[in-house]
DNA sequence: ATGAAAGCGCTAACAA
DNA sequence: TTGTTAGCGCTTTCAT
């Protein structure tokens, strides 16, 4: 029937002092099994655990870790989200999620807000953050960790895929597809993963003697990436590209709709379509999209390997730039190679 | 350069005391003017910002929500929580992610997690709890909301859709279709939201003369739901039922691939398919599915209100249950009544 | 309107 | 190993 039991109360249930009751709850501490048992007994009559917050003021660790995140629509998020969330609470930790708005000024105020929470570290799912803020957080000593955005300089670790590479395997493959009119659809322009897919498709498009043969920006928005198909595709069959590599899964449904129902184009036997990420739909028969896969679970793992690095030895650890390479998973959305069998992931 | 500013050190810079610092931040106090502009100057040059949780300490309100939720793999989750978040954002509230595995007794020690953070609310995504656990929230002043799972008893509060009478009208909808021989995939059978859509959907079929031509379970899960319409659908032509209520759109996708490329049937000329929720995939052309909408933001705006109005009048506020109506979305995937014409949502 | 003082519930020296 | 004593940074009486 109580209301809030404290440590206090325990103590005094137990016949020892408060501090006593501390030591019972801290990990390492020094008590006798004698105090144990007493104080462990009193606590379950009472229903006593240690709160929190107060622990978190006076020891300054409040393991709680703010999350930025700017959309869930996107499938690969909520799944990183999930494996994120589930590995600190493993290690005794809890997320605070924060919704970064669009807005550029916006994320100024929610990181603000994080910090005001004492948080212990801070990810930011796909957003970027002006080196402005990074030394505040800096000077907080709260660590940051970008998640599936690079950014260079400041003192920011980065957990990505290794985009450049494999925007190049993509070029590989559609190039080795026999494919001659290839083009890109982009996802937003400030996105460092956008930029690097598409230097790296670029490039592998280079090496083999192709170039763009099409480019239209889909903001990573699924009714942008339907209307840049459409313009894209709805012109002369001569004008017209044979494969398209758009820059993330969620883009690329909205695509292959466009195409298949909007312009009743074949996959792939009139065009072919990649995409970047593997989210759960594009193993969905009606999808079977050819695709890179971005590694969620050892992007995370790598993401709280770094951030609780920094958690616990502050200032030593040193920022990581942590680059994960992205496999090729063939399914039936592009035309393959003479000699690469397709396999069904 | 400084690691941490604290009220006291503001107070100094600005000559006056640290309470003053203190009234400057807290919403109605009573401060002069004079008063006002030397404390934020002195704040903005220190770049001070009040602790959250020593706030919290004292007053006992941590503007901290926790959120149990199982698994973001259905869309309509992470939909929530999108919308959950923002909503709680704009009131000065935060959301402390917990994820509760399958495992029953895992949710008991999850819910004793949240309550050491000090949580002044709790909302449970599609997750049940025991009346002992509700006992104790209750008991610890903390305030639930259970969204889209409906308890009775306790003195929990819940929103969910109105799901008997969505089944209901699915019911309706495909007797007068001319389905035949009508089935249904169920969901998990521990959940609230299956018993109450099957129920609903078996009542609608009596009030026309119909019964559940035959019957699977889906669990809630892709897999489980392809296998359950492979059993289903795997049968000589006149054992095959004409249309299927699958009991969420997350199971309904992977039905109807199993339908169409896994046994060759066209939907809707061989099989009608419906399903419930309206999460976004519904909505894409390989898809076109049919269904009821669970309206996601209406649904957290309940939730939050509930929430707040218990937070903000302890104790005074009655539970409330509420409970939402699902409007019937028509697409492509199911024949439809001579009389109604397709909408193409 | 303002300052002084008393804690919120806990951990972390410090003695003993 | 244990108890005593300071605070962590803040809000909130209570005087003034």
């Amino acid at each position: 029937m109580a209301e809030k039991v404290t440590s206090l109360q325990v103590a005094e249930h137990a016949g020892v002092s408060q501090s006593a009751v501390s030591r019972v709850f801290t990990p390492g501490a020094s008590v006798s099994q004698k105090t144990v048992d007493k104080v462990r007994a009193a606590a379950t009559k009472l229903g006593y655990r240690p709160n929190v917050l107060a622990r978190a003021m006076v020891s300054g660790k409040s393991r709680i870790i703010g999350l930025v995140v700017a959309y869930l629509d996107n499938h690969f998020y909520p799944e990183a989200l999930e494996i994120l969330s589930n590995a600190l609470q493993e290690r005794g930790y809890h997320v605070l999620v924060f919704m970064a708005s669009q807005t550029a000024g916006n994320i100024d105020d929610v990181v603000e807000e994080i910090l005001d929470y004492q948080v212990d570290g801070i990810v930011t799912a796909s957003v970027a953050m002006s080196s402005n803020l990074s030394q505040r957080c800096l000077q907080a000593q709260v660590p940051v960790v970008h998640f599936n955005r690079f950014q260079d300089g400041d003192g920011v670790s980065s957990v990505t895929s290794d985009n450049y590479q494999g925007g190049r395997e993509l070029a590989d493959f559609l190039v080795a597809g026999g494919h001659e009119k290839i083009a890109y659809i982009a996802g937003w322009e400030g996105a460092s993963t956008q930029r690097d897919r598409e230097a790296g498709f670029r490039a592998g498009l280079a090496e083999r003697g192709h170039a763009l043969f099409a480019r239209e920006v889909g903001e990573f928005d699924a009714d942008h990436a339907r209307a840049a198909a459409h313009a894209m595709f709805n012109v002369p069959a001569h004008d017209r590209p044979d494969a398209v590599f758009v820059a993330n899964d969620h883009m690329a449904f909205a695509v292959m709709d466009e195409l298949r129902f909007g312009l009743n184009l074949k996959i792939p036997d009139d065009v072919s379509v990649v995409g970047f990420d593997d989210v759960p739909p594009a193993a969905w028969r009606a999808y079977d999209l050819t695709t890179m896969r971005q590694k969620a679970n050892l992007m995370v793992a790598e993401t709280v390997e770094t951030l609780l690095t920094h958690i616990e030895t502050p200032g030593a650890a040193a920022t990581r730039k942590v680059s994960i390479a992205t496999p090729l998973i063939v399914r039936g959305s592009a035309r393959v190679p003479p000699n690469l069998p397709a396999d069904k992931g």
